[in-house]
RNA sequence: GCCGACAUAGCUCAAUUGGCAGAGCAGCCGCCUUGUAAGCGGCAGGUCAUGGGUUCAAGUCCCAUUGUCGGCUCCA
């Protein structure tokens, strides 16, 4: 799949893209005034870095969610400091109020106007060819060449651009970082210096965006995995393996105990299969073929190689092909916790979200061609109520459909491609279709979800796949005695327990809700008097299905208080002399809210109930 | 893997032009017995990521390795 330009445009992680990215594509964000805003920062940005490096080559700088960048070949890597002189300098540019003119040329014309940069040469001769524009992206349209001047640089552009420079708003534009980039992002092309620049309309909306970056930070799962003491990684143990510490564990357990019961109430039957699988089987599901890089060496035993498994699937297939199945045993469904180890190179490795072993909450369905559009329907329902429960409101979700190398029967694609599309519009889902975006074996769809501020992450994955039924050759007898082969879909529906666990620890700022917080309530004695009657009341809580702690250090109360507080416990359950007496608990809640000293057991029917609701 | 930055106590961070490795928190031991976000005192805690090198002297300078972070590419 062609990555998409925004795909590129993370400053904060790999997984997930704001909320404008999305907007960039619905709602014309490439007709905006601040579209144009950010790409006339990019060429004053790079009036800026020639100016500081003439012999500095360009290559491209688009608008991109949320702001911009610009690609360029410099005599040295840049520092931060470099950054602040190039923005104060962008500064100065714009205030000089040039005029940005567009001029069409020929092909000829350019390349002699760009002769020492042998980047823009590269781009016209491809525009000379068609098929792409000036940023590399394939195009339908015939393309003209034209370029844009502003003040002192001349850039090969296709605009648009604002009027002049005065349109852009120097209190209201901010250099953020430098990166490597590839040229045209291929690997085996030059590395070149990739500044990331915003631009916004007003200098609030700046102060807003940069106030967003901060709370994003301020919620990295990493670093709320370390200060709340969920889950760590350890050199020793190996880059991009998770060690889940007991309140990260816990809060796994009540994932999957949710989701368990879920998949039992909805017609799942649970299997359980191997970590390691001979490399026959990986030659039969066509991995080795397919996905051998991503994929651990193998482990030989007794002349027999194994691999470590990858996915889940050939497991599964093996399971449905252990006995004659009826078109009256359809469909199955087979959901498994499967533990998958790949290979990820060691430079995209990121906290929970990117890792080398994970759960996924694997799912198999095999199903009857006449079944496929209501199990299409099923899935999307299930997975939207499942991410509903925590927390979750907005969903995106993206079609991805027949790319040009493909195996299948084209009607069977698109049928499939269809009844994925019905669902989402029956379910009034927004979507985008990423035409030939579908693996080589099916079409797919996948979720994302819009967090609390408004980031989009990957989760959910439905997967069609006309491949495997065949490699294994899996059937199912139908009405007539005769062998038929079933459809089968792949679905993740949290997607991986690592990944949406670091999501969800985002998501809440790590503030769980108390049906999924590791301890529930704090309980803190004022004085060493109380002791006894708060384990007492712990004993009862736990007794009504309730996690407490209590907090029997030598601490004053208000340490104790600001512990539980930093901790983020859901309730705090302070006792002293008053409470002793009329059998009650003073209940503080994380909120800050004091709720004075009530009875034990109005504040068991208070939880129980918050729990129950999951808020 | 690639480009760049970084790596000091369990955590967060200091350490001047190369000159005896420090603080707060956490931990342990005491005292205090406490009413809604840190009570007081003491003790202990270090192969300055690892391995080389330069130097009378290296946390500090140089080289390599490992790891982390920001991106690129890829993805659950």
């Amino acid at each position: 799949m062609e990555p998409r330009e925004t795909d590129s445009s993370q400053l904060l992680g790999r997984v997930f893209i704001w909320r404008n990215m999305a907007a960039k594509h619905n709602s014309g964000y490439e007709e905006s005034n601040l579209y144009r805003i950010r790409h006339s920062a990019a060429h004053v940005m790079a009036e800026a870095v020639l100016e500081k490096f003439p012999e500095g080559k360009v290559a491209i700088g688009p608008a991109i969610a949320d702001g911009f960048y610009y690609d360029f070949e410099l005599p040295r890597a840049l520092t931060p400091e470099d950054l602040e002189e190039i923005e104060g300098n962008m500064r100065r540019i714009i205030k000089g109020k040039h005029a940005f003119t567009r001029k069409e040329l020929s092909a000829d014309e350019a390349r002699e106007l760009f002769a020492d940069q042998p980047f823009k040469i590269e781009l016209i001769d491809g525009l000379e060819r068609g098929g792409f524009d000036e940023d590399g992206n394939p195009t339908d349209e015939k393309q003209v060449i034209s370029i844009y001047q502003q003040d002192s640089f001349v850039d090969l552009c296709r605009g648009p651009h604002v009027s002049n420079t005065a349109e852009i708003n120097p209190d209201a534009i901010k250099l953020l970082n430098v990166s490597g980039a590839y040229w045209r992002g291929d690997e085996k092309r030059p590395m070149l210096q990739r500044i990331y620049g915003t631009a916004w309309e007003k200098a609030e909306d700046l102060q807003a965006y940069l106030w967003k970056l901060e709370e994003a930070k301020k919620r990295d799962h990493r670093k709320l995995g370390k200060e709340l003491d969920l889950f760590s990684i350890n050199d020793e143990v190996g880059q991009g393996l998770i060690l889940w510490h007991p309140k990260g564990a816990k809060i796994r357990r009540l994932i999957e105990d949710y989701w368990g019961s879920e998949h039992e109430k909805h017609g799942y039957d649970f299997v359980y299969t191997p970590h390691v699988g001979k490399s026959q089987l990986w030659e039969t599901s066509g991995h080795l073929g397919f996905y051998n890089e991503n994929m651990y060496s193998p482990i030989e035993i007794e002349g027999v190689k194994y691999y470590i498994k990858p996915m889940n699937c050939p497991f599964h297939l093996y399971i449905y092909k252990s006995s004659i199945r009826s078109y009256r045993d359809l469909p199955i469904r087979y959901a498994e916790e499967g533990t998958v180890y790949r290979y990820e190179r060691s430079g995209v490795l990121h906290g929970l979200t990117r890792v080398r072993g994970f759960t996924q909450d694997d799912a198999h369905h095999f199903c009857r061609p006449d079944q496929m559009p209501d199990e299409i329907d099923f899935v999307v329902e299930f997975s939207i109520n499942i991410l509903k429960a925590f927390g979750f409101k907005e969903f995106q979700a993206y079609l991805s459909t027949r790319p040009e190398k493909a195996v299948g029967d084209p009607e069977q694609w698109k049928a499939a491609e269809d009844a994925l599309e019905a669902s989402l519009k029956r379910h009034n889902l927004p979507y985008e279709i990423d035409a030939g975006g579908g693996a080589f074996y099916g079409p797919k769809i996948d979720f994302k979800v819009n967090d609390a501020i408004g980031r989009e992450w990957q989760l959910t994955t439905v997967q069609f796949d006309f491949n495997e039924p065949e490699r294994f050759d899996i059937t199912y007898i139908a009405e007539d005695g005769q062998p038929k082969r079933p459809y089968m879909i792949h679905r993740a529906l949290l997607g991986s327990l690592e990944r949406f666990f670091g999501v969800l620890i985002e998501h809440y700022a790590g503030a769980f809700p108390a049906w999924l917080a590791p301890i529930q309530a704090e309980i803190i004695p004022i004085a060493d008097r109380h002791l006894d009657y708060a384990q007492k009341i712990a004993a009862e809580l736990r007794e009504k299905g309730l996690r407490v702690h209590v907090d029997s250090r030598a601490d004053r109360m208000n340490a104790k208080i600001r512990d539980a507080q930093r901790a983020k416990v859901p309730y705090m359950l302070i006792i002293g002399d008053k409470e002793m007496e009329a059998y009650k608990v003073a209940l503080r809640k994380r909120s800050g809210e004091d709720l004075g000293a009530i009875p034990v057991e109005d504040f068991v029917q208070l939880a129980l109930e918050e729990v129950a609701q999951k808020v």
